[in-house]
DNA sequence: ACGCCTGTATGACCTAGGTCATAACACCAT
DNA sequence: ATGGTGTTATGACCTAGGTCATACAGGCGT
């Protein structure tokens, strides 16, 4: 199998595609390099491309008017982003940016609707990521409008160590846009679970060694 | 065409259904009555049921551990809600509660299942639905995260207008319960609004007489 | 008519977290 | 080695908005 649909078979999209639709796909996508700070797209751009992450991590932000940015998510490879506007056919609703340097994977709008409109099958596992999506968005939602700093900064890590181990590779400034707090807020948050034992950090990476003690500050504690 | 296949009709989901087609899926739906404050269904509970708007106001809701409610939509008749928990086979996300006293129809979830996977075209819609209202979460993240309590007031009075029109029938709890924010500031803005001249209000209602002024505030002026 | 509840309104006060300034250190490119 | 840039760190101060208390008006049930 080619590396390309390699990849694409690592996504939870296209993991029940047998062998000849993964290089059917495969041979529509082209392979973009990017080099670390770079962008893929830039929010309101027209959304002629759907991406999946070949190498590295891409993270999806909203400039605020305010200058702040808002971190919406990262993708590692084999997750797909950019897939929203796609669809609706309206622009990019937010940008994608290489954090160190990249490699995505882009099919084209048009032979991506072809491809997925020929599978319906496919159609059921977009709905259901976008559900995930809609439904980590809404969760987070709630976090942001009634939770404090504290707390918001716990769930965001349990959350990122759900899906990336205990090492998580982020800095203290991604952790804070993430959170939508600043980095001074979120650096005196991670000294205190710090000196409470349950993480330990170095330069742009949080290890995380107490899961409960974490959860039970995402509670409020 | 029966009443309940004319409120289907009614949803951007299933508007391009044929009549007979309505007929089918109104045949599936059963109707339930709610007293205010009722709900059709809590956070956690199985989803069992996907709903649609028949008469009223169904409210959307999350509750945080500081006791807050986050109000996450409202929506009117001909809408749908509960569909994402219904197609990821989990539990209900969040709370829908009756505004006033309302009727939602439910179709039970491996009935409703069943209907569109015979209807592939349908998945598309649903698609974009989601991605929609993605989209706007999304947005809203960014909004709670970056922006402050009174351009957050002004867009989601804007948002709600555009499908509403000018008067928007909300108190100020639940403008607070949607902004993030307490009544007690709802309230002040919603004051500092008036005396520009941009609203009026009546007990439980609001109009807003300048969208213009609004859309300036809404950008943080 | 009478209470009673809910929504709106306002003032006094408090605090979480933002803002600003400064510094030390790690890492990279030259 | 040297300078430059980004990350982590810490202290002083400020303010938006939360909290709490009080009041009053309109609608509803009895």
């Amino acid at each position: 199998m080619s590396e390309i649909a390699d990849i694409l078979g690592r996504s939870d999209l296209f993991a029940d595609l047998n062998a000849a639709e993964l290089e059917a796909l495969a041979a529509l996508a082209h392979t973009r390099r990017l080099r670390g700070g770079e962008f893929v797209f830039r929010e309101e751009d027209p959304a002629d491309n759907f991406y999946v992450v070949r190498r590295g991590r891409i993270k999806v932000l909203k400039h605020a008017s305010s200058g702040k940015d808002f971190i919406i998510a990262f993708f590692n490879p084999g997750e797909m982003f950019g897939e929203v506007a796609v669809f609706g056919g309206k622009p990019y609703p937010a940008s994608a940016q290489a954090v160190g340097s990249a490699q995505v994977l882009g099919v084209r709008r048009e032979d991506f609707l072809n491809f997925i409109t020929a599978r319906p099958e496919l159609s059921l596992r977009i709905i259901d990521v976008l559900g995930g999506r809609l439904r980590d968005a809404q969760s987070r939602l709630k976090d942001l409008a009634a939770e404090r700093a504290e707390p918001r900064v716990a769930r965001i890590m349990l959350m990122l160590s759900s899906r990336l181990g205990a090492t998580l590779p982020f800095t203290r400034q991604e952790i804070a846009d993430m959170a939508g707090i600043t980095v001074e807020t979120a650096i005196r948050i991670m000294g205190h679970f710090r000196e409470e034992g349950i993480i330990d950090s170095e330069r742009g990476s949080i290890t995380i060694l107490d899961e409960a003690g974490l959860r039970n500050f995402s509670a409020g504690g």
